[in-house]
RNA sequence: GCCUGGGUGGUGGAAUGGCAGACACACGAGACUUAAAAUCUCGAGGGAGAAAUCCCGUGGGGGUUCGAAUCCCUCCCCAGGCACCA
């Protein structure tokens, strides 16, 4: 054993053996103790950075802990493989995205292997690869035949620098959320799945998800956006000059049909499909077409921020509220949404703020009708509408019900009348999966003249990508212009055919691949349903916060989808998900926190930590640097705190060793312990009770890694030190054993070289996590924490679990006691046994 | 505006109703050394005091409790999500 710690010779003699033993393959037949745990698959963009490290290894620390814990784990690696980043590197260096993809697979795997994260690499899947992208097609067939893919003309987002459409989930406050280029919106004809289909179900099950953060599901919730309302319609008043018109309603959703008796006006989107129609040949109908002109060329980013004032202008037309049986005027105005209900709105300026705001600056009529509870609302003295619920008011049949109470009975009374029902809406649109570029799944569809829309038959999957293209952002993928690729004979009748030339959204690609890693040779099927229903749901998912909706909605779509097919058996995907923070470093010049990026040059590589302080070290301090689940700041000093430690750790060992060895026989005997072997034991077993609580709850592996420091300086206080042989060594062997054995999922090569050190046979995965031994935790004398009035004034060390009254006895007596109380009455004595005493005087 | 989190020493953080600041970083003093590194020992929330000891202290204010960083109300600030959503 070498006098100094010799990291880097460890660290790859014991990467060698964990690969060599196979320690981390395993045969997805036996499915006892299984145990799935997942990272979420990085895509091969570049080198990782530290902050990309913190999700394997705290992958990495669950899975051994599993392990230990005697499960079967399955943790397997992948590749989220296609992608833009490579095919805009291509267009400006002409490296092919498939060359330069691979390569930085490579690298990546290099990298994840010296920092000591081990996986199931026999089941490694890249998404680019023709036997993975085959099967992605196929679950496009799947969801074409049960109409959840469709292509329909809508006004889609359009990132210009990306030169492809996103989907709704993939615009940021207005940008793209890749180039944060500005979004423009086109009408184009793109490729959905049908995610709304199951919005309901997605919300729902949210509630099955009790292993997931609040906050995941919560964002979720959000995002699907469920409101549930009413549709009533408005009947026009038909026109003056009796044309007719193409509609002779418009219908409109609300939350608050309580309200509808305060309706003064109606307010339609300058979007809706039939105001051209509404207002052809009238006196305002070039006002109208001017207005319209003018809101439409405000973006879509900017119209939805509260600073575009309110306009509008009067349509020349008027509608009837159904329930007053009064005509009110019809607008049109910037602030409605064509998107969301039906484009049109009914306006009740009392009770909404938008409408009071615009009715104010058009003078248009308001009317209160609803009142709040002390009766006192007058529209004299209101300067904002009143939005609360409240008690219907000037409301004909339906005055004095409760706002709920008056929704239920009104919207019934639509339906009987046969205006107006019901109704749910959601936020949530269909996923647009269409893309205008090349490194992507091709969507397997073909168009013939005679036939239509084709989709290719399975047996003739892959569509494969053709290698030689042109990489230019032209607007159209780039396979369009590839004559090999877009001319196919019609798969039904062989007539000369074009195929669909754009590609699939990647996260396509990533909404099922946890079901491919467990069948990653099947050439038959996408995956083993059996094989499926034995090990999913992922047990454990692990993955950034940044996923919230995006890949974790998707996939929760899919599996949901494959449910419905009778594919799977489950229908939802991870069980318990767990999403870590991100490491950020600061800013020198400004002071600030970024997350690390090339482009903010902060990024902190691991290959340079790892070869000057080894991979264990970078673990530990990625570990120890706080709470996972939060952002924290990584800082270069840092990482001298878990440097001295392993260091410690090692030098002890060395110093030890032969103590260690011989101590191998000998057993810990509580009877006839020194009471500093008696502290030494009590404090391992405290250390397992509270290093386990952390490894089991919130994955606080910051605390159990301070817990495993303070052992190791009860192990340096306890006394043994020299070469003398002492009456502690039993104890001290026991100790710095479970030290090793606690710390191994942590900093596993060193852990494991010292476990074979001290006389045992590897691999330490296979040493039983310790139990904690409740008789080692007692104490024969407990320090008594001694309050008066809430202030701790003495400390008074008594016999364990001493009876109440004794103790009350002993307080009461004590100077310290005597006085804080002097000139007070005693009145009570609180105690908490083995812990405090609060005298309460006054 | 609404919904989540969060605010504790110089710094990262610990404590989820019972000793605030565990464990570390940085810092200071000392030991070892020709010197440095490494290592080891000691110190340290703020204030008063020679000391014993006392007072103050977990974003501000209020409350519940024998006792509050922790629970409740309210306000301020920071981060994330949603947002003219009818």
């Amino acid at each position: 054993m070498k006098e100094k710690y010799p990291y880097a010779e460890i660290e790859t003699r014991w990467q060698s053996y964990w690969a060599d033993e196979r320690l981390f393959e395993i045969d997805e037949s036996d499915t006892s103790d299984k145990s799935y745990c997942l990272m979420m698959f990085p895509y091969p963009s570049a080198a990782l950075h530290v902050g990309h490290g913190r999700n394997y290894i705290i992958g990495d620390v669950v899975a051994r802990y599993k392990m230990m814990r005697g499960m079967r784990v399955l943790t397997p690696m992948g590749w989220d493989a296609f992608g833009l980043p490579a095919e805009n590197a291509a267009i400006s260096t002409g490296t092919h995205p498939r060359v330069s993809t691979l390569a930085n697979i490579e690298r990546m795997k290099e990298q994840l292997t010296s920092w000591g994260v081990c996986y199931d690499w026999p089941r490694e899947v890249a998404s680019c690869m023709p036997d993975y992208y085959r099967w992605t097609q196929w679950l496009f067939l799947k969801l074409y035949e049960r109409e959840l893919a469709y292509r329909a003309t809508a006004p889609v987002n359009w990132c210009p620098s990306c030169a492809t459409v996103l989907a709704n989930e993939q615009v940021v406050d207005g940008a793209c959320e890749r180039c944060e280029a500005p979004v423009e919106e086109k009408e184009l004809e793109q490729w959905f799945f049908k995610i709304t289909a199951y919005a309901q179900r997605l919300l729902d099950d949210l509630d099955k998800l009790q292993g997931w953060p609040a906050k995941v599901r919560t964002m979720q919730a959000n995002w699907i956006g469920r409101s549930v309302g009413t549709l009533v319609e408005f009947a026009l008043v038909p026109r003056a000059d009796g044309r007719p018109d193409d509609d002779d309603d418009v219908p409109c959703y609300t939350t608050r049909v309580d309200t509808i008796f305060g309706c003064t006006y109606m307010t339609v989107a300058p979007e809706y499909p039939g105001l051209a129609q509404l207002v052809e040949g009238l006196p305002e109908q070039d006002a109208v077409s001017a207005f319209v002109a003018k809101a439409r060329r405000v973006s879509r980013a900017d119209r939805i921020t509260d600073a575009v004032e309110k306009e509008g202008v009067f349509t020349g037309r008027q509608v009837i509220n159904p329930y007053t049986g009064n005509p009110v005027p019809l607008w049109v105005g910037n602030y409605v949404l064509m998107e969301y209900g039906t484009g049109a709105v009914m306006a009740v300026p009392a009770h909404d703020t938008r409408d009071w705001e615009f009715a104010h600056a058009y003078d248009l009529p308001i009317r209160l009708s609803i009142q709040n509870e002390s009766q006192d609302l007058d529209l004299d003295r209101m300067d904002a509408a009143y939005v609360e619920a409240g008690t219907t008011t000037n409301s004909g049949p339906f005055t004095g019900l409760a706002s709920r109470e008056a929704i239920a009975k009104m919207t019934e009374h639509a339906l009987a009348k046969g205006f107006g029902k019901a109704m749910e809406h959601y936020r949530l649109r269909d996923w647009l999966i269409s893309r205008q570029r090349y490194w992507g799944a091709p969507i397997p569809i073909v168009y013939c003249d005679s036939c239509g829309t084709v989709p290719v038959p399975e047996d003739q999957l892959p569509v494969l990508l053709p290698e030689e293209v042109a990489f230019k952002p032209t607007g159209e993928s780039p396979l369009a212009a590839c004559d090999d690729f877009m001319q196919v004979k019609c798969p039904t009748c062989g007539a000369p055919a074009r195929r669909e030339s754009d590609t699939m959204d990647t996260f396509v690609d990533s909404s099922w691949y946890f079901l491919r890693y467990l069948s990653p040779n099947d050439e038959s099927r996408a995956f083993d349903p059996e094989v499926a229903n034995n090990w999913m749901p992922v047990d454990q998912y692990i993955g950034g916060v940044e996923h919230a909706i995006l890949h974790l909605l998707y996939s929760r779509f899919f599996t949901k989808a494959l449910h419905d097919m009778d594919l799977v058996a489950f229908d939802e995907p991870f069980e318990h998900l767990f999403t870590q923070g991100m490491i950020q470093k600061r800013n020198e010049d400004d002071g600030q926190l970024y997350k690390m990026s090339k482009s903010k040059g902060n990024v902190v590589s691991p290959d340079e930590l790892i070869r000057d302080y080894g991979a264990d070290t970078v673990r530990l301090y990625t570990l120890f640097i706080g709470p996972p689940e939060k952002d924290a700041e990584w800082t270069d000093q840092g990482i001298e705190g878990p440097s001295r430690f392993l260091r410690r750790v090692w030098r002890r060992a060395y110093q030890q060793r032969e103590r260690l060895i011989a101590a191998r026989s000998e057993t810990v005997d509580v009877d006839s312990m020194s009471p500093a072997a008696r502290d030494l034991h009590r404090k391992v077993h405290e250390t397992i009770q509270l290093v386990t609580r952390d490894m089991e709850g919130d994955f606080h592996f910051n605390s159990a890694v301070a817990h495993l420091m303070d052992l190791m300086n009860a192990i340096d206080g306890c006394g043994v030190d020299g070469d003398a042989p002492s009456p502690t060594d039993a104890v001290y062997r026991e100790a710095f054993e479970t030290l090793v054995i606690l710390l191994s999922p942590f900093t596993p090569h060193i852990c494991e070289e010292l476990w074979e050190q001290l006389g045992n046979a590897p691999s330490v995965l296979a040493a039983d996590w310790p139990a904690v031994n409740e008789a080692a935790l007692a104490r024969d004398t407990v320090e008594i924490v001694v309050q008066v009035n809430g202030k701790l004034r003495a400390r008074l060390e008594v016999r364990a679990d001493l009876d109440q009254e004794a103790l009350e006895a002993s307080v009461r007596a004590m100077p310290e006691v005597a006085k804080h109380t002097a000139g007070k009455d005693i009145r009570r004595v609180v105690i908490v046994p083995n812990k405090l005493a609060n005298v309460v005087a006054g």
